[in-house]
DNA sequence: AACTCGGGGAT
DNA sequence: ATCCCAGAGTT
């Protein structure tokens, strides 16, 4: 067996023979850890009185709901600017939502920035600061799932927590050589995942996994000559390793079409109004438009149309999302100095001139729509 | 279990 | 173009 080829004085904190990755993973980690912002180097074994280093839980937590499906080069800055702004999670918790989402946008699934505000209020004003240590006290949290409760109670508190993203879905699923599709295979890989947890150093080691399954067991091409773990691979060993994990076939994405309707006074001004809180870009900024149709052709809204003078500009604006592609064509009317107030009253919006914009919570597709006509 | 929910980087 | 990313919440 592999490891039984180890030395047993290393084997020390791994007695369970059953441990077949974090033996040969976390010497790997030692050398191989990436430097991120949130993250304190990797534990050294030193001496038994050293005291570990582990990472700020509110820094922990931050980056964990920012990684939600998000690349960890995207975060970086976006971590370091909320982290500039609010120190603490004092700091955060007595944000205005407005300001919690300005700084969020473009990030996206801005149902984790609206979370990530309650979440602070919570923790700062019923936990007393201070975050849970445990993953079931931390599922209750607002935004924090399986994998967030993990990944805090393991990076933050050391705890042998099994902790499951894609990075390690795609690892356990190719050393154990595991052919059925995802979503379906999930639970077993959870099982695996949580029997090769090793109890000590659980922190480096889900962070080990992770780091894995970001720079060697990609999800295509993947560099098995360099991995640590590719003596005991399933999936290396029947040459299968980079179909693997298969998935179930995804949906095609309709194309969806609105106009959107864009007022401006003869100083350039454009006049934005607040999206409903929930739902797609809730609590965002948005420019006025019609509605989201599927038919061939935009469909032109009544209300806005007798609110001006239209006059249809050059192009169309193109942006993806989740589950749609969208179409915008563009509409212009001119507005004078005398009618905003009252416009602006109907619409249920306010006014706002370009050197503003930043300082507004605009999603992305918005910010096109802005930066093609103003 | 299926669906909603952003945006960007790699290929 | 497609895939995938340190997934969570809702239905």
């Amino acid at each position: 067996m592999l490891e039984t080829k180890r030395p047993l004085s290393e084997c020390t904190a791994f007695q369970d023979t059953s441990l077949v990755i974090a033996p040969r993973l976390l010497p790997w980690y030692d050398r191989h850890a990436r430097e991120l912002p949130w993250r304190k180097g990797p534990q050294k074994m030193r001496g038994s009185g050293d005291q570990r280093e582990l990472a700020v839980p509110y820094h922990v937590w931050l980056s964990e709901i920012m990684l939600q499906q998000t690349t960890v080069a995207t975060v970086k800055a976006y971590f370091l600017k909320f982290l500039a702004i609010w120190p603490t999670v004092e700091d955060l918790a007595q944000a205005d939502l407005d300001q919690v989402l300005t700084a969020w946008a473009g990030l996206g699934y801005y149902a984790r920035a609206r979370n990530l505000h309650r979440c602070a209020q919570v923790v700062a004003e019923e936990l007393d600061g201070i975050f849970p240590d445990n993953e079931a006290a931390l599922l209750k949290l607002p935004g924090v799932g399986p994998y967030t409760a993990a990944a805090i109670a393991a990076i933050a508190f050391d705890r042998p927590a099994a902790v499951v993203d894609g990075n390690v879905e795609r690892v356990i699923a190719r050393f154990y050589a595991l052919q059925d599709p995802l979503p379906g295979v999930k639970t077993e890989i959870r099982t695996l995942a949580a029997k090769q947890t090793p109890q000590e150093r659980s922190g480096d080691y889900a962070q080990a996994m992770m780091d894995l399954g970001a720079t060697i067991c990609t999800p295509r091409n993947p560099a098995c000559v360099l991995c640590p773990i590719q003596a005991g691979c399933l999936g290396r060993e029947k040459g299968i390793a980079a179909e693997l994990p298969k998935k179930a076939p995804k949906k095609l994405k309709p194309i969806r079409r609105a106009f959107a309707y864009l007022f401006r006074d003869e100083e350039g001004s454009v006049l934005l109004r607040r999206r409903a809180e929930s739902g797609l870009l809730g609590g965002m900024v948005e420019v006025p438009s019609g509605s989201w149709g599927e038919a061939p052709e935009p469909e032109r809204d009544r209300f806005l149309d007798d609110l001006g003078h239209w006059s249809l500009l050059e192009g169309q604006v193109k942006h993806t999302f989740t589950h749609f592609h969208f179409e915008i064509s563009l509409l212009q009317a001119k507005v004078g100095k005398d009618e905003k107030e009252q416009i602006a009253g109907k619409v249920g919006g306010s006014w706002h001139v370009a050197e503003e914009f930043s300082g507004l919570a605009l999603p992305t597709v918005m910010k096109k729509i802005l930066y093609q006509a103003v």
